[in-house]
RNA sequence: GGGCGAUUAGCUCAGUUGGCUAGAGCGCUUCGUUUACACCGAAGAGGUCGGGGGUUCGAGCCCCUCAUCGCCCACCA
């Protein structure tokens, strides 16, 4: 039996028929897999769900990098015989995609939001994330992704929608959620408030400022924000430093920079001596710590900066000013007025928005936060350590089911991190000041009875009756979103009755997933956050495995990135070496956890491999003749040589199961191409000619065998040429020329 | 300031509970058109596993310490 083989595999022309044929088989839905009896229907689940992906990105390394570790996961368990489900789905990233929007309107059309009006804009935005959702979907595809389509979710359709308002009306309800005046992360450029995770902080030099705010208060201070004193009601210092204490409740009333500002002194203790002159002029509007001073001393709030980053008030120069601006003017009237007594260079950190990269400009606002220390009842819990009806807060929540066990972090190193952020972890800021996302499910109400004005807040899943009602204009943090997404996208809150899972419900077979896979820079924003909101919504853990992935760096261990110039665009690199040899590269010596390294050089690398997988094929086909009959006589090599594939099959089979993807990988590349094409293969040519029929029948049965073995453990990894070379190997080896994707490992 | 990690061949990295005569890919040297593959084969060079100390019959792996690099968190006005 001769095969008509080319030389090369051609994944231009198969992979995308490959693709299809999957596709067609129906056999990404695990129902399916049970009607059509490839498993039964009692079999043992394994599910994930795919890390939506934000619709304003197309697919990078990054992401490819993602669905190559979950893929690999997902075949290696549908071909265990697993009831296999992993779920795909988009992200609508609501502030990405808002400003990114913003910006093509801003740039085509010269015209902003408002122009457009809510309504319409919104329209675009959608439309934007549709086109966007379809290249995106394509794309996954493209990389060989066995998932379930017909299962497809997003993050803000109605489904998603309507257990993000499920979701915040219990919260609310449970107090965990309240509205709060509290001083935030303003955004200048955004126009919205970000959560303490959003900021990154960036180390500048800055000026320090030594000063006195008048020539009548004896007190100096230090500061690299002059522009702000316009703000201060008082003066901070150490209720024990000598040099201050006899000014501690005295108040000083002075003139600055136009500004008339009262100032009392008060003693707090976070106030380090040692810091500047030791004592620190309260800005209450402007700084968190500052805040909380005048909270603690009752102490009145001014705010002199509005939401552009412009002053409101001071001398000409100062008011209407951008602060960076109106700070040099302050320094220059602190001069004339022979009060600035110093000024020094620091390294100092500034807040930056991670979306916009403003500097980041806190105000004070009434928000919507979530709190995590509030206590409780929790109506029904699987968490080992928390019981049903017991109280607890949101923290104990998410520290129990890690604590206890029942969720494990892969490598474990990462559950430190996570444990450290629980302890630090203040309110979170879920309302932001944008249009794009959920509209939080609140509304207000003004009444007047008689002289009394009022406002009515209602909080529910749908809106109130009657009239007169106004909806919150604000939306909420895209983390809130996505953090009810191994449940949302299994059928919460619908098939959700009475604290359980509905009987055959995706929520009752599926839930918790298996695995979330995901990169460890999110480990805050998402992995922690699905915790919180599926201990508390459910009583139950998200995920039994939280497997971490790091960066795609390029081979001068630079971040991949657009601006360096060094982005490798993994279509570009699927067209010229295929799908599998970018599987392969990013796979393979990349431990959990670590960065991946890819490079042109290494994809070719493994191009190559996927040739010499195809014709080692194309080689044992050649010569295998069906109409040999005779008895197979093996030799002590041959004998050998299956044993040896024996031990490859358990320790690649623990490996797998283990998570230890890239070692299985290699063991696999290693034993395909340097024992059994190298040496085996070659070993069998002289047999293969051989004049007595039984030692030929022995050679061939051992390279078919060889080669039908690996070829299935190679699937997972190289899941189109594996496909392909299955579906030309003789009948009785490709069982009932079943696919390979459902082929039993 | 607190925490985490890395340091193994020229380069990029594997090496899970200590048993390695230390591996892979790329690169390098020499040779080779033979029933698949030159996107190939054969042979080979190349490492005191960051430094020092310790535990052990035995350490790249465990402990202590120092050095360098990277990341995360907090943030002093």
């Amino acid at each position: 039996m001769t095969h008509k083989m080319d030389s090369r595999f051609d994944h231009k022309k198969l992979e995308p028929e490959i693709y299809k044929n999957w596709e067609i088989s129906g056999f990404f839905n695990p129902d399916n897999l049970i009607k059509k009896g490839v498993i039964k229907k009692n079999a043992k689940k394994f599910s994930m769900v795919l890390p939506p992906p934000n619709v304003t990105v197309i697919l990078h390394m990054g992401s490819a990098f993602m669905l190559v570790i979950e893929d690999i996961m997902v075949r290696f368990n549908r071909m265990r015989g697993k009831k296999t489900l992993w779920v795909p789905g988009t992200d609508h990233a609501a502030i990405a995609t808002e400003s990114k929007v913003v910006k093509l309107i801003q740039k085509k059309e010269r015209k902003s939001k408002h122009d457009i009006g809510r309504e319409a804009f919104l329209k675009r935005v959608n439309d934007f994330a549709i086109e966007s959702r379809a290249t995106i979907i394509s794309q996954t595809k493209a990389m060989g992704s066995s998932l379930d389509w017909s299962r497809e979710a997003f993050t803000l359709d109605d489904k998603r929608n309507l257990a993000v308002r499920t979701a915040f009306k219990r919260m609310y309800d449970d107090g965990l959620i309240y509205r709060g005046d509290r001083v935030i992360n303003w955004d200048p450029k955004g126009q919205t408030t970000i959560s303490d995770d959003e900021v990154i902080y960036k180390e500048v030099k800055a000026k320090l400022y030594t000063f006195k705010y008048s020539k009548d208060i004896p007190i100096s201070i230090a500061t690299t924000r002059p522009e702000t004193k316009l703000g201060d009601t008082a003066i901070a210092v150490h209720p024990k430093d000598e040099r201050y204490k006899k000014y501690i409740g005295k108040t000083f009333d002075a003139e600055f920079a136009g500004e008339k500002i009262s100032l009392k002194v008060v003693g707090d203790r976070n106030v380090d001596p040692k810091f500047g002159t030791g004592a620190l002029g309260v800005t209450p509007a402007h700084s968190i710590i500052d805040w909380e001073i005048a909270k603690v001393n009752n102490l009145p709030i001014k705010q002199v900066i509005n939401e552009y980053a412009q002053m409101t008030v001071g001398i000409e120069g100062v008011k209407g000013e951008k602060t960076a601006i109106a700070r040099k003017a302050v320094v220059e009237w602190l001069k004339k007025n022979n009060l600035l007594e110093g000024e020094e260079e620091i390294d100092q950190n500034i807040s930056t928005a991670e979306r916009t990269g403003a500097i980041i400009e806190p105000l004070p606002k009434l928000q919507w936060f979530v709190d995590v220390n509030k206590e409780f009842i929790i109506p029904r819990s699987s968490i080992k350590g928390i019981r049903s009806g017991q109280r607890t807060t949101l923290k104990k929540l998410m520290r129990t089911a890690v604590k206890n066990g029942q969720i494990k972090f892969v490598p474990k190193r990462f559950e430190k991190s996570y444990f450290h952020w629980i302890d630090n972890l203040k309110p979170w800021c879920i309302s932001r000041q944008i249009w794009y996302g959920h509209r939080i499910p609140v509304w207000y109400r003004k009444n007047t009875k008689g002289k009394l004005q009022n406002e009515r807040i209602y909080v529910g899943v749908d809106k109130p009756r009657g009239s007169g009602w106004k909806q919150d204009p604000d939306v909420l943090d895209t983390w809130f979103s996505s953090a009810l997404w191994t449940f949302s996208t299994l059928g919460w809150p619908l098939d959700w009755v009475k604290g359980k899972a509905k009987k055959g419900s995706d929520l009752e077979t599926y839930h918790p997933t298996s695995i979330l896979e995901t990169g460890y820079d999110i480990l805050f924003f998402w992995v922690a956050r699905m915790i919180l909101m599926t201990t508390y919504n459910l009583g139950e853990i998200p995920f039994e495995t939280v497997y971490l992935h790091g960066l795609v760096r390029d081979e001068k261990n630079r971040k991949i990135s657009k601006s360096l110039g060094n982005n490798i665009d993994p279509l570009d690199m699927i067209a010229l070496y295929g799908a599998d040899a970018v599987r392969m590269s990013l796979i393979i010596g990349t431990a959990p956890g670590g960065d991946s390294k890819i490079s042109e050089d290494k994809i070719r690398g493994y191009r190559n491999f996927s040739t010499k997988i195809w014709n080692a094929s194309r080689f044992v086909l050649m010569n295998y003749d069906k109409t040999i009959t005779a008895r197979p006589v093996y030799t002590k090599y041959d004998k050998d040589a299956l044993k040896q594939l024996e031990r490859i099959k358990k320790t690649v089979t623990e490996d797998l199961e283990n998570l230890q993807l890239h070692r299985a990988g290699e063991k696999l590349y290693h034993y395909f191409w340097h024992t059994f094409a190298d040496k085996i293969i070659e070993k069998s040519k002289p047999r293969l000619n051989s004049k007595k029929l039984s030692e030929r029948a022995a050679a061939q049965k051992v390279l078919l065998t060889i080669l039908t073995e690996t070829i299935k453990m190679l699937h997972p990894f190289m899941p189109y040429v594996t496909e392909e070379v299955w579906s030309l190997l003789p009948n009785g080896h490709n069982a009932k020329k079943n696919l390979l994707m459902i082929e039993k490992w």
